[in-house]
DNA sequence: GCCAACGTTGGC
DNA sequence: GCCAACGTTGGC
């Protein structure tokens, strides 16, 4: 099984990349995606060691902030079953969980972050789901081009 | 199964 | 704060 390469949305007044390496053991569930076609791929697609971009969305710094790992594959999040969470889904049922959610872990940080119009201006990245037209998911593919190409921008100054 | 209404996302 | 894009819901 081949690693994947993945891009995952935040936004930084809720979960910035700071408080994942904050975190404890540098590691977080990453819980809260309630869109269908994102759940699939955490449900089906991402296994562990698969390497991930972290991206911060609605914030004055649109960037990918540096790379994370899958360190546990996908298994059923919590939240959807307590009604006090802001993920509550009344609908989810316990038996048959709804909504996945994977664990991520700190990997580096960017030396320069690879803002959103950086991605834009490069011909290489024209094709990322991240600036196609309308693109509303917060866990999305990316090709291994793509990341290296990505890992190349962030890592010069 | 269609589609209007509504809610959410996220860049600007 | 605005609004375009898109997903979901629910009446029919």
């Amino acid at each position: 099984m081949s690693k994947k390469y993945w891009l995952i949305k935040s936004e930084p007044e809720v979960f910035s990349f700071k408080d994942l390496q904050k975190s404890k053991g540098q590691t977080t569930f990453w819980d809260g995606v309630r869109n269908y076609q994102a759940r699939n791929f955490l449900r089906d697609e991402m296994k562990k060691d698969d390497k991930v971009l972290f991206y911060h969305s609605n914030s004055d710094l649109l960037a990918i902030m540096g790379i994370c790992e899958v360190v546990k594959k996908g298994y059923p999040d919590h939240t959807q079953f307590d009604p006090d969470n802001d993920h509550y889904d009344p609908k989810a049922d316990p038996k048959n969980p709804t909504w996945i959610m994977v664990d991520v872990k700190f990997v580096r940080e960017f030396k320069t972050p690879v803002t959103l119009d950086a991605i834009k201006l490069n011909s290489k990245l024209k094709n990322m789901r991240l600036i196609a037209r309308g693109n509303r998911l917060s866990v999305m593919p990316v090709t291994k081009v793509e990341f290296d190409e990505i890992e190349k921008m962030g890592d010069s100054i």
